[in-house]
DNA sequence: CGCTTCTTTGACGAGCCTCAAACTGAGTGG
DNA sequence: CCACTCAGTTTGAGGCTCGTCAAAGAAGCG
């Protein structure tokens, strides 16, 4: 049985998007079934499909099912992941150029969020306007996060924030709860994340285990004891709290 | 004498926020007389002052003269810088609380932009809203570059990216020439920005002067080599070219 | 099964950090 | 004008963290 990682007992495909929204803003429900309307509208991405290209504009979408992330590429082949886009998340939204590429990290089933870009532009949707900005706000606090990851911690904390990150971010979405969670990704993805070499991911995730603060199989993440995780890095979670109140 | 590195013949103080607006954007008469009217109401900030609290909203200004940072400290006294901000520069624009905290690096000098920021949003200087819009578009863009130093770049990549990104953010300010600007930065503060030991710091200096590339003496950098230091760490300064023309 | 991808382990080395101390230069006060 | 101080730079020694190379398990998948 899949008990309640990712495919609930009823719950509906587009459902970790309005949760995702409610947890930023009150929404209407008009601009409810505006996000509706592009639900029919999805389309599946293979593994390290490219969805949006460094510098072009993509269409506005949201996250379904699956994971992405938006990364740079250096020539000689090395990898910046700067964030992930989880179930929920959109991408492409309002009108500038895409700073990053959004690539998926795992089979991706995205939708169609052209109706409410359009709308949220006309003033047609102030709350799910609202919603969207913070959001906007949220991911650049999260990257915030992510610089003092890579340049002020060991690889230890270094994990040990992004799996606090992740949880939190994966719970609002209504995946997981406060312990465990579907993780869905490769060692490399993750040495790509947080700036590491795979083999050492590896043996700091057996350093995790072995001190008995997370345990990891299979796709799913269970932190045995968040709080003392949290201490280790001293995470907060003052960057996911920018929207209403949790 | 001063040479050309700061203050100018004939160069008066506000001449940076103009050369960098102008940069962004085509300003009209009316919008400089808008910006120059704030320039009677300077403040004087001493190095290490904090401007801006994490989270709180201040008052709207540009850099004048000297050097600032956005910034966050762990509890242990680790830092991460996560940009400069330099003269010509504006920070607290637009409505958002801030999301780092900006402190003064050197002896620094602001000037207010609450009138530019209030007719930025009635409407009422378009093309500076494109100016400041495109600014934190560009903000944005060195951020990753920022990540994508910190997780996927050696010392001597880093060193030799960050000089180069001063270099042409510099010159738009109308300071310093394609080869020469001034470095009023201590390596401990070299040393947050870029994730590393001041010790560390010290020796990839070291090793960029012996290696012919650069030379750094008294506050001053020269790029001695600036397209073969840009072939070392891959710098092609896409992220600032977002406004117009260069 | 047999392939591929991913994880895990070992051995080794390099990059970077820490500690410590000497050196330099710019004030500052006698 | 010369100590004296203090911040910043430079250098050395040593060690830990993390990366690379290599190869052996595991695990998914046709």
């Amino acid at each position: 049985m899949m008990s309640r990682l990712g495919a609930h007992l009823g719950m509906r495909p587009i459902d970790p998007v309005l949760r995702r929204l409610r947890s930023l803003a009150s929404i209407s429900e008009g601009e409810v079934d505006l996000v509706r309307a592009g639900a029919d509208r999805r389309e599946r991405h293979a593994p390290g499909e490219q969805l949006v290209l460094e510098g072009g504009d993509g269409r506005p979408r949201f996250v379904i099912s699956g994971w992405a992330c938006r990364q740079r590429l250096l020539p000689d082949g090395r990898r910046q992941i700067f964030s992930l886009l989880l179930p929920g998340d959109g991408f492409s939204f309002g009108s500038r150029p895409a700073l990053s590429a959004v690539v998926a990290l795992t089979a991706l089933e995205t939708m169609d969020g052209g109706l409410v870009n359009e709308a949220v532009r006309r003033g047609a949707a102030p709350n799910i306007a609202g919603a969207l900005s913070a959001a906007e706000v949220m991911e650049d606090a999260l990257l915030l996060d992510q610089a003092v990851r890579l340049g002020r911690m060991t690889a230890f904390e270094r994990v040990s924030h992004f799996l606090l990150e992740l949880q939190r971010r994966l719970e609002i979405a209504g995946l997981g709860d406060q312990q465990r969670f579907p993780l869905p990704l490769t060692q490399e993805i993750l040495a790509d994340a947080l700036g590491l070499s795979i083999v050492h991911v590896n043996r700091t995730l057996q350093q995790l285990r072995r001190s008995g603060l997370i345990e990891l199989r299979s796709g799913v993440a269970i932190l045995l004891q968040p709080e003392a995780l949290a201490k280790v890095c001293d995470y907060n979670g003052a960057s996911l709290r920018s929207g209403k109140a949790a």
